[in-house]
DNA sequence: ACCCAGGCATTGG
DNA sequence: CCAATGCATGGG
């Protein structure tokens, strides 16, 4: 009982580097995955999972995008259809275009270069925004790989699994899943006393509908961002990268970032720029400075996995 | 044995 | 107001 759906995404759009860019840190979760050809991940239905297969059937110029939904006992209604459809523009990026931020980045050599090197790379977003903070949380100051075993124990434990003809799944925990959980619970999985107060809190917050992702789509950014400071653990940094990775704001830009002052400083002057400078020359971006993040993150991670 | 990794809140000057 | 510190784990 497959359903199938058809995605457009704004041109230039390069599925692949898409598609890459959303599994980089999440090759051991095996719900989520890219193998070249085609980006599968479960879909959450409200009670129902999907597996979904995302593949390309158009180019870069002209992109579209081919889906299949299995798993399913009976056909979709139109609501699900939808929502799995909206589920899929959004992880992929489909909305927006880079293409302004090019024309941008003509101006400099470097970025230009940069620019070319990962043409159609969009702002792909992650499932949702409590998951989005979840994960910034667990990860700030870790290595990936840690950050990736801690988010995978909480997943077991606390999330959904399954199997969808015969490829296993594991969905993050919604919000609601995690509010009743004790410190102590969370740090037997290896989260620090701090981790863990702060993961708990947001899980609070969201399954009070204190904060919701709703309530928050029609705020300018700098509102957002407002309130997403006053939340215990969640700094600039990470307030910034929430408006770029959980709600996909084109012209959010976390100057903190150390590999951001480094990468940006060595492409533009030859050394790396102090926070001030940072903030100075990406303003230059407005109001596209997201794409700019993004592009910068996808060359740090390049020349990580280049290295190894 | 160390040090660090896409930070943050807290504390002490 | 700025600088230093603890936090947790796993890989180099």
């Amino acid at each position: 009982m497959n359903s199938t759906l058809t995605v457009t995404p704004g041109a230039p759009y390069d599925f692949a580097a898409n598609a890459g860019f959303i599994t980089h840190y999440r090759g051991r979760e095996g719900s989520d995955a890219f193998d070249g050809e085609t980006l599968t991940r479960p879909i959450d239905l409200c009670g129902k999972v999907a597996m979904a297969a995302i593949w390309s059937t158009g180019t870069v110029d002209r992109p579209e995008l081919a889906v299949t939904l299995s798993g399913l006992s009976r056909s979709l209604s139109a609501a699900e259809l939808g929502s799995a459809t909206q589920q899929v523009e959004r992880v992929t990026g489909a909305a927006g275009s880079p293409q302004p931020f090019y024309e941008m980045a003509k101006e400099v050599p470097a970025l230009a270069t940069l620019a070319e090197r990962f043409h159609g790379l969009h702002l792909t977003r992650a499932t949702s925004l409590f998951e989005t903070i979840a994960w910034a949380i667990l990860g700030q100051q870790i290595s990936a790989i840690v950050a990736a075993s801690l988010r995978s124990r909480i997943t077991e434990n606390y999330g959904r699994s399954g199997e969808i003809e015969g490829a296993p799944y594991a969905l993050f925990p919604h919000a609601e899943q995690l509010a009743g959980v004790t410190v102590d619970e969370l740090r037997a999985l290896g989260l620090s006393q701090r981790k863990a107060e702060y993961t708990i809190g947001i899980a609070d917050e969201f399954a009070s509908g204190r904060l919701t992702e709703d309530g928050l789509t029609d705020l300018d950014d700098e509102s957002v961002e407002r309130q997403l400071l006053k939340i215990r653990g969640i700094g600039p940094w990470t307030a910034h990268w929430l408006l770029i990775r959980g709600l996909g704001r084109p012209d959010a830009f976390p100057a903190g970032d150390v590999a951001l002052q480094k990468t940006l400083g060595e492409l533009v002057t030859g050394k790396a720029m102090s926070p001030d400078e940072l903030v100075t020359y990406a303003g230059h971006f407005r109001p596209y400075r997201s794409y700019l993040t993004i592009y910068l993150f996808a060359l740090i991670r390049a020349r990580r996995v280049g290295a190894a």
